[in-house]
DNA sequence: AATATTATTATGTATGACATAATAAAGGTA
DNA sequence: TACCTTTATTATGTCATACATAATAATATT
């Protein structure tokens, strides 16, 4: 409320530097719908004049456009415009040491919606060699015994080759990328109470109902072998 | 095949330049564990001292880390770790106009995975008040005659609503990155059979089933919602 | 005409200088 | 002593210049 009453009075003042308004001049022009893959941007002395900044700014700005994979420049030849890798960015500032724990947990949310939303494209694309994949994996399931030891392991075999199996390579990025969070969640703490040991649809079930069953069954499978997670969640403040 | 062949025998040299490197030494820095947000890291005079460069290419690599939200600096104070918005980056490399094809297609793969899977998340913190506004959104809905001209706003609001529900603000700011996506798919052609105007599960139908039914019975309809969408995709070569 | 040599050009790196803002230190006043 | 003002000090922000490097274009040589 303070805040708003703040905003309403004052604008807020500018703190970006240099760099940053250079940067999203930079942007801009690239979403500039003109502009495509291959097409080359203006050279750098060009931009100092234009812009009014020293080369120093410019090449900064130009450097993080590198970084993010929109621009690729070659001596001689200028910055030629490239597509991205949209994960790759994220992926260097994917640390779950540094991430707020209200996001761990929405990312760990994210998990479940993914694995759950993914079942018509499990279906759509599955071949005879995956199911013959997953049954080698389950047939390596730890004994329960040990399986507190390995399951994390395990956990990501086959859970991973179903991301695999989707044929979304964007989908299967975005599950490596969630990866380490995914890992930090379960051994943080931040997910209190323990699970369950029981598992109410196991790996092997889930096997069963893509080698059988239809996408609805799938889908309610796979919330029920949730099920744990979606407690742990659930629980939390 | 030929690739993997010069891979085998030859090393692929290294292209990076000192200020990759030195982003590299730097985002390594920061996933050390040991570091966490407020932590300070060292003076760019350190850094040079350190690592054998020069300011300029520290700078550059600095510069970088302040895009992703790594870290920010201060004058007299130095830079230190800061938490990163992990969809801020990637919103600015999300140009459907220079992501190919494939990526985009999914993209849009991925909404029908989302929209699906999130169900559960709908069911446990729907409130009255949001039933209210879908239904307003829904009273809404344009007429069948003159869908086609407004359907893209109305679609917006009704499932931008329901991510908002979710209560999941990185799943929320996920959407909104993928927004320009979606919409570019729609009119790109990239989808080329015409979606048929028969939904097999109307919006109306949606917001009975947040009313009184189960998650299972959302998932469903939804993934009858959406059977335009997915006979599209699938269509594709 | 084909090849070798030499400019030319744009990016990559290094250095020095000064501006700026935040902090710390020093000094002065009550 | 406590408080305030003024003055260093420090680390980042910006600018200017010089030279290195690699890719291309132009020229010369055979």
């Amino acid at each position: 409320m303070e805040k708003e009453l703040i905003n309403d009075n004052f604008k807020l003042v500018d703190t970006s530097s240099l760099v940053d308004k250079v940067e999203g001049n930079l942007v801009a022009l690239l979403q500039n719908r003109k502009l495509k893959v291959g097409d080359s941007i203006p050279k750098e002395i060009d931009l100092v004049e234009t812009l009014g900044v020293s080369r120093t700014v410019v090449r900064e700005a130009l450097s993080r456009l590198k970084m993010m994979g929109l621009i690729e420049s070659k001596k001689k030849k200028g910055a030629v415009i490239t597509s991205p890798d949209l994960f790759g960015i994220m992926a260097k500032s994917m640390n779950p040491h540094i991430l707020s724990q209200e996001t761990l947990k929405e990312i760990f949310e994210l998990r479940l919606v993914l694995e759950i939303g993914m079942a018509d494209f499990l279906f759509k694309r599955i071949t005879q060699d995956d199911i013959t994949d997953l049954k080698e994996i389950v047939s390596n399931e730890p004994p329960a015994a040990q399986y507190h030891l390995f399951n994390i392991d395990h956990e990501i075999a086959f859970h991973g080759k179903l991301y695999e199996i989707t044929g979304n390579d964007t989908l299967k990025k975005f599950q490596r990328l969630l990866l380490p969070v995914f890992d930090y969640v379960h051994k943080s703490g931040l997910l209190k109470k323990q699970a369950q040991l029981k598992t109410f649809v196991s790996h092997k079930g889930l096997v069963d109902i893509l080698e059988n069953g239809t996408p609805d069954d799938f889908r309610t499978g796979m919330r029920n072998h949730l099920e744990n997670h979606f407690v742990r969640i659930f629980d939390l403040p």
